[in-house]
Order: C-alpha cells, then structure tokens, then sequence
DNA sequence: CGGTTATATGTTGGCTGCCAATATGTAGCA
DNA sequence: TGCTACATATTGGCAGCCAACATATAACCG
C-alpha cells in the first residue's frame, strides 16, 4: 500500500480503534496493522500529532499510565468522539460510492 | 465533498471515464459529475495536466478535433490504459478493503 | 448588436496533511 | 555491553490537488 494512503481518513482509523476501549499510541500502530491485515503501516509522525489534534478537538481524552518506570499515554474514545466516528463513516460510505460509482459504474446504471 | 477528497485516485477515475469511448477534457469533468451523482466536482487546474501526465505515460492518446473554428482535445485509453484501469481498480479495491477493515471490523472478525 | 452564459483549454502559486528522519529514554535478553 | 522491542515526540519536506487567473469561441436573448 501507497505510503500516505490514508490520507483524508487518519481521524477515522484512530477513533475506530479506539472504540473498542482505550489504547496508548505504540498499540494504535499495531492494532491498525493487524486490523487492516498488515496493509496499513501508520508511522509515529503520523499519529502522535493526530492523537494530540483530536485531544484538543475533544473527540478523544487521555491518561498517563505508569508500569514502574514506564510512561504511556492511553487514549480513549470522548463522548464527542463517538459522533465523530459516526459521522466518518458515514463519509467513508459517500466516499466509497462517489468514486466507486465513476471506477466500477453499475452496467444498467446511469448512461 | 471536501474539495480534494480524490487524492491518489485522480488517474482511476480519469481512465474509467474515458474506457466507454474518447471524451475531451472538458466532457470528462461533467461525466464525472454526472456519475458520481454530484459528489466529484473536478477543476480545470486538477485534469488537464493529469490529462497530460497520463498521455506522456502512454494510457492516453489525443488527437485534436476541429468544429469549424472550435478546438478541443479528445482523449482516448491506450492498450496500456486499460491495463493501467485494470491495476487501478484492483488497487482501490484494497484499498478499500484495508480502510474499511479497520473502520468497520467485522463483528466475528480478527481480535 | 451588446451582454451573459456555456463551452473549451490551459498555467501558476499555494496549502493540506502525511511521511521520513531524527531524538530520547526504558526494559529485556544474550 | 550491545541489540532489539517498547514508547513518545518533533521537524522538515513534498506530493498532489485546488483556487484563481488567463484566453477564446459559440449560443442565446433582448
């Protein structure tokens, strides 16, 4: 896959992941991974400025976790934060069909 | 639909439209519109060079089409543009896959 | 005939948003 | 004592599309 083929769509891979129950940064980079089947590779410039930006927007909330000496910063999922995620996917679907309506028309479709 | 929604899809949905038959650059934008149901509104300043690009790549061949004084440039797919929609297609289909895992997980799916 | 809109092609500059590279530190294992 | 995995964060760069601009013909309307 394409390097920065998630771009438009970060936001919503962040908040889908996060659905599930919260999640600190390093296990979001895995989770998308496994999830997508090793096709999505999201890096750290990628996500740590991203989680931060949706902190700030409220749609997500963090704690500081600490395992002895072990810093991480686990990240959950705001009220605000599940309407975000309602409301992209629900652009993924426009998305999808928009473009897959010109790249794979419907044979008896529009002429 | 956010105005650069089409990034990185551009050339798939150029090559699409034009694998029914040649079409000019300017015909190219209202199929894609028409097809799309409203939802891609394309710029001059996005298609014609990506028009040019293609056709330097060799999946577009022009030939310039005179109506009494007026000019327009019809496009039509190479043998290679069809194979380059061929690959496009299969590549946004996993893209499509690959988001879409991670949006919306199946329910009895990966952990 | 004069104005407006649709048709038609093109260029230039700018910005958004993700990545690559870099930096820093802990923990476990050989 | 070195390597790898875990963990967070910042900076600079750039690909790729758009907005704005420039230009010209043709059709329609009053």
């Amino acid at each position: 896959m394409k390097a920065d083929a998630v771009r438009g769509h970060l936001d919503g891979l962040l908040l889908a992941v996060l659905e599930q129950g919260p999640l600190h940064g390093y296990a979001i980079i895995t989770a998308v991974q496994r999830r997508s089947g090793g096709a999505l590779d999201l890096r750290t410039g990628t996500i740590y400025p991203a989680l931060n930006r949706l902190e700030r927007q409220g749609l997500l909330a963090s704690d500081w976790e600490s395992t002895g000496e072990r810093r991480r910063r686990s990240y959950r999922l705001t009220e605000s934060g599940r309407a975000g995620l309602a409301e992209r996917r629900a652009d993924w679907r426009a998305f999808t069909a928009a473009i897959g309506s010109v790249l794979d028309p419907a044979p008896g479709g529009a002429t």
